[in-house]
DNA sequence: AGCTGGTCCC
């Protein structure tokens, strides 16, 4: 063994041509038959490493071959799952799955061992996933016995994909196989399925209800989970029932959870009992951070309570919690949508001279506004501000720019937006072909022009 | 794990 460790670590400085054996091969052969021994497990081990590490993967069939045929020891299993996980790693997978295969003509009894560094191998690539049914089979034809820890595996890959469907079935069939699926797989399922945009709220209630039944001890994160599934499906005031399940269940609620509740009982409108929520945090001793002013401030102005929100602000700022650019930009939002906007481009101002940088969404509701206040001409101008300052516009704030001058009977300056447009690779949507088309007193020579553009 | 309105017609 010394001998072949030598050898190898001299063959790293060597370069050396094809043989019929490899280098490493023949070293071990040769280090051992000196001694007049059989090469141990171990020395095959090294030298597995040793060419994995090097990646000298087209030698390998060699070794493995000798291993099978020349040599009568019986392998350890790790041998094989270890070079299952580096085969993966080296993005082989076919020689993955076939090693897997050929553990038994190594007079080696293949375990889940072997099992699970393959289906962890074929779990992790999203291209590879159709491969471990078939593995699968083969494992059970194999004599292989599926562990917990397979079934975790195969659960943990199918929530990342969101076939929750074959999740549960899976948590199903391990009670078949005698195992007792614990919490943490049921709260995978839980987070997966509240991830998929257009489950039903009640099919995750249902699940949810499963793992109390269990007496599960339900985490923070479960609760937050379906909370927010609650508020985004419109339910937000059944989210309030939650928030007293968890405080009931010993789980303090952090602002985190006292955000998505507030926010879900200020989409529904119920103001008052945003207040109380609101002072019951208070009261509890949680510390409402700036994405929490934020949701409150969205329900001050939903109220059209304006001087309340400026206060708040101001508020934010003498309690250290420094308002950000979604502060201003739901006052901005709120006063354009009830007319308001030369208040609200006295915000950009303010949020300007305090060092604030207007985005996107800033520039969208600014423009969106004055166009519907008829205030076009402002609004192209602070259209080619946001254009001057790198911004990508949205399709659909040209949409809203080119009715608003189509309606004017601006029409060459349509086309010039028009232009734009295409000019970033932006398609405009169906309103700016109906504005424009809808112009009945368009001109020949700008009709060519559209086509133009068209072309 | 939470906050800003966001994209055709019916």
């Amino acid at each position: 063994m010394e001998a072949l460790k030598k050898t190898a670590t001299e063959q790293q400085t060597q370069t050396h041509h094809n043989q019929q054996t490899p280098f490493l091969l023949s070293a071990l052969i040769n280090s051992f038959s000196i001694y007049s021994c059989d090469p141990t497990p171990s020395a095959y081990s090294f030298i597995i490493k040793t060419l994995t590490q090097n990646s000298q993967f087209d030698q390998l069939p060699f070794v493995l071959d000798h291993i099978q045929n020349v040599e009568n020891f019986e392998p350890p299993e790790q041998i094989f799952s270890h070079l299952i996980r580096v085969y993966g790693y080296a993005n082989r997978i076919d020689d993955a799955v076939e090693l897997f295969s050929r553990i038994p003509s190594f007079r080696c009894t293949p375990s889940a061992l072997s099992l699970n560094a393959l289906l962890s191998v074929l779990c992790k690539r999203k291209e590879c996933l159709q491969m471990v049914y078939p593995v699968l089979l083969k494992a059970q034809v194999m004599g292989v016995r599926l562990e917990e820890s397979s079934f975790r595996i195969i659960i943990n890959a199918l929530c990342k994909i969101k076939k929750i469907g074959y999740a549960i079935q899976m948590l199903e069939m391990m009670f078949e196989y005698g195992f007792d699926p614990d919490s943490t797989l049921y709260s995978c399922i839980l987070s997966a399925m509240c991830k998929i945009k257009g489950i039903s709220s009640v099919e995750v209630l249902g699940f949810f209800e499963v793992m109390r039944q269990k007496r599960f001890s339900l985490n923070m994160l479960d609760y937050t989970n379906v909370i927010s599934l609650l508020v985004k499906v419109g339910k937000g005031m059944d989210s309030l029932g939650l928030l007293e399940d968890m405080k009931l269940d010993g789980i303090k609620p952090d602002v985190v959870v006292y955000t998505i509740v507030l926010d879900g009982v200020i989409a529904s409108g119920e103001f008052n009992k945003a207040e109380e929520l609101f002072d019951e945090m208070l009261v509890l001793g949680i510390v409402p951070d700036v994405q929490t002013y934020n949701v409150y401030l969205k329900g001050i102005c939903m109220q059209d309570k304006f001087e309340a929100g400026f206060k708040l602000v101001f508020c934010m700022e003498e309690l250290g919690c420094k308002p950000d650019v979604i502060t201003y930009n739901t006052l901005i939002g709120a006063l354009c949508k009830v007319g308001k906007v030369r208040r609200a481009n006295e915000v950009l101002r303010k949020m300007r001279l305090k060092g604030f940088q207007e985005n996107l969404h800033t520039y969208n509701m600014l423009i969106e506004g004055l166009v519907s206040e008829g205030e076009v001409v402002e609004a192209c101008k602070l259209f080619e501000d946001m254009l001057n300052k790198g911004f990508v516009p949205m399709s659909f704030t040209c949409d809203v720019i080119i009715g608003g001058l189509c309606k004017k009977g601006l029409i060459s300056q349509a086309l010039q937006i028009l232009k734009e447009m295409v000019k970033r690779d932006t398609t405009p949507g169906f309103s700016a072909w109906e504005s424009l088309l809808s112009m009945s007193k368009m001109s020949l020579k700008e009709a060519t022009s559209i086509d133009l553009v068209l072309s």
